[in-house]
DNA sequence: TGCATTCTATATCGAATGTTCTAAAACCTA
DNA sequence: TAGGTTTTAGAACATTCGATATAGAATGCA
């Protein structure tokens, strides 16, 4: 009925997500994200409506795709192990990312003004989301005697989640192996109620 | 031997970290600065340098005031103590922040670009500092008996460094007690090896 | 082939950005 | 009081910002 758009919708907003990601919602203009999207303002302004607005669709094609790929390939393992896998998985993508973008989610939890209700909530929402994955592993572990349950699960779904945000702002500064795995091991230790004893601890 | 200044510097540099703190770096404008601060862009310019300089003071000023402040009143006390403090402190400060400003340090480490070398050093300087204290206290603490040592003092300062950043980040946009508590309870009970037992936990 | 519709391109809008210029005002020393 | 120096105040700088207006290009349907 009329004239078809060149661009592929969900290419673009990658190209998107990409620019917000380096360089966070403040600093992106929206002439960078033309040129990066390979379309002109007006474009972009038809398809996305305003940057806000652009924003936001990014962040929830960002959020889908990472959180939510990851928790839908995890939740089938058994909860131990999907505890680890994803705090493995967190730890390989900081060290891989060459460019230390970090998390597009957790940058934009500390960017964005705690006054922006429409994103706070949204931030919020996908936080819960974490939480809640980690406390179904955790029961789920508890019951089967593959987690500690000498701990609430509510306490160590909280506790994996701050881990999980401790990581993402660590990895930034100091993207290095041994910090990151250092910081999440003893949290592994706890969960396994398998507290190493040193040879001189008296028991 | 001139015209004195009609400002007190150390007032004046409070106002910009304020700014900075509530809105980011990007999202500060000079003319912000400038009313905030009381005095025109020209002084401004005149006393502090460009906006980034000016930023890079109000950073290490705020450092100085909240981390150094706290570093130095805390290792005075007993070392499980100190750390029980620290986190005590940093949960409550959160929670009466009813702007939900954060931390300033934090909310930087994730806006500056990674590839801001100056800045990146500044930061990744006080995060080593924030390790250090906790690793110092730990190696107290083990050898005094008040912290386990059924794990390595490094992986638990590092453990200490994560949660602290996790608490920073979660309660920005969750400001909750019963979170942010239930959080760290489980670092503390690794600490002091002191893991409650369920009442049908099999021994 | 024409019409209606939706896209693209260019140019531009006013406002805001970081920064600087100019000149007057305020101090100290001589 | 005059000279030298620094800080003020306010206007103004060029540039960039987010956003739009306008006109032409490309399609499906009649």
């Amino acid at each position: 009925m009329a004239r078809p758009r060149e661009f592929n919708e969900t290419a673009v907003l990658d190209a998107a997500i990409n620019c917000f990601w380096m360089h966070g919602y403040e600093a992106t203009s929206v002439r960078d994200l033309a040129e990066r999207m390979q379309m002109t303002g007006a474009s972009l302004y038809n398809a996305f409506g305003d940057k806000r607005s652009l924003f936001r669709q990014a962040l929830e094609r960002y959020v889908d795709q990472s959180f939510g790929d990851r928790v839908r390939r995890f939740e089938l393992l058994p909860p131990r192990e999907a505890i680890g896998a994803f705090f493995q998985e967190i730890i390989d993508r900081s060290l891989d990312d060459k460019e230390r973008k970090g998390c597009l989610l957790v940058n934009c939890a500390l960017e964005l003004s705690p006054h922006d209700t429409e994103f706070q909530e949204i931030i919020g929402g996908v936080l819960v989301r974490v939480e809640t994955f980690f406390g179904r592993c955790v029961t789920l572990g508890q019951k089967d005697g593959s987690i500690t349950d000498r701990l609430p699960s509510v306490d160590l779904a909280r506790h994996l989640l701050g881990s999980f945000l401790g990581i993402r702002v660590l990895a930034r500064s100091r993207p290095e192996r041994a910090l990151l795995e250092g910081l999440i091991s003893p949290t592994f230790a706890l969960l396994d109620n398998d507290i190493v004893k040193r040879e001189n601890y008296p028991e």
